[in-house]
DNA sequence: TTATATGGTGACGGACGATTCACAGAGCAT
DNA sequence: ATGCTCTGTGAATCGTCCGTCACCATATAA
């Protein structure tokens, strides 16, 4: 990262440029995109509605260089952690850790992240698609991979690992919805994902309670 | 439900507003809310703009009323299954396989559905969170006290019987996404939702595959 | 100092879409 | 037949944005 080699104007740009998608960012997550104007999204940052269109050629652009930055912030989190050593429950402990740790910090993001990523084609149209839903297949093939071959170290039973891994991030999520958009008394953490998924919730003779 | 008491018109009446409202849910489960106009549903159901408005105040009613219908349906099926006799894994088994029949049969009123009770008040702003928002509530309540009751005739080890619920859906949820933005290879049913939810992933000791 | 480039401005054009309303015609009662 | 009501119509209105562009102001170069 050797943004030294930047010259002023060119980091003032960038810091302008930031600017604005961090006021959109705002913005877009809390209203969505239609209910954001372009003026708005110029007011708040205390630019020109001219001024944006020097940073991007129009609003979906915009939200489209948002939705990008998100999503790589985000799938380099959970890659990273999945490529973590350790043996398999422990790399799949450590991406939903990450999927905490990112998703508490960044809420404003995670709002939009999941309208993209479930509510699917609905926001906005082209392009998104081909490319954040490319990454986010790419994050469960690759956590498919991992509970396959704990399996095949007979670690877990022998499910299809791509649905283990939809299954996952599927109560991962759900826990971090109901934290974003209730934040109610019912707190939860890495452990107690892993534990749901991982233990028998049934019991079958001895009593296990932790 | 004695419907014979409405007049021919009354009928007719109730026919249209019918039909207005499948094409809307048609239209705005393929393209969202704010991408469809007035005009376009007027143009689709056959109808003229204006008797939209004879039908509905303005366009956030006709899809309010449109998310209401929704809810309610989802939200009786849900409620009915976790109703029937049976001890509680047999209830949460019954209720899964309902959310997955109701969920195939009505592919486009889910996606708005789960756009409203997930990606939060993104497209519609008030009213609705109030509406839906409760009833959803009100279903991982009761299925959490299914779990409770589970839990206290020691069926069940001691989570938090309303992040269970949470989890429990919260893998429906993934799957039926799953299925209905990729339809891919990958088949499930209640069996294996249940089953993954249930049995112990790891091994401990015996292979237990099925 | 003057010329030029560059970041920044915001009023304005044009399009679109929600909503209205004056009106048409069908059915029914008188 | 005439008048009244009620469903249905769609052109016209009105507002709201997106995106443009002629134009500042600052700073750097000449």
């Amino acid at each position: 990262m050797k943004n030294t080699r930047l010259s002023r104007k060119e980091r003032e740009y960038l810091r302008h440029r930031q600017e604005i998608l961090k006021v959109a960012l705002k913005l877009f997550s809390e209203k969505g995109f239609h209910n954001v104007s372009m003026h708005e999204i110029a007011t708040s940052s205390e630019f020109a509605v001219g001024t944006l269109y020097k940073f991007f050629s129009n609003k979906e652009a915009l939200y489209r260089a948002l939705m990008i930055d998100v999503s790589k912030a985000f799938h380099s989190s959970l890659m990273v952690a999945l490529t973590t050593s350790g043996n398999e429950p422990e790399k799949i402990r450590a991406c939903v850790e990450a999927k905490i740790k990112v998703f508490m910090e960044n809420s404003d993001s995670v709002r939009l992240y999941l309208a993209e990523t479930r509510a699917a084609s609905f926001n906005i149209k082209a392009g998104l698609d081909t490319d954040i839903k490319v990454r986010y297949e790419e994050f469960l093939e690759k956590l498919a991979r991992v509970f396959e071959s704990g399996i095949k170290k007979r670690l877990f039973k022998s499910f299809d690992p791509y649905l283990l891994a939809v299954a996952l991030d599927g109560i991962a999520n759900a826990f971090l919805f109901q934290h974003i958009e209730y934040s109610n008394a019912h707190t939860f953490d890495a452990d107690l994902i892993v534990n749901i998924f991982f233990q028998q919730i049934y019991k079958e003779g001895e009593t296990r309670d932790e």
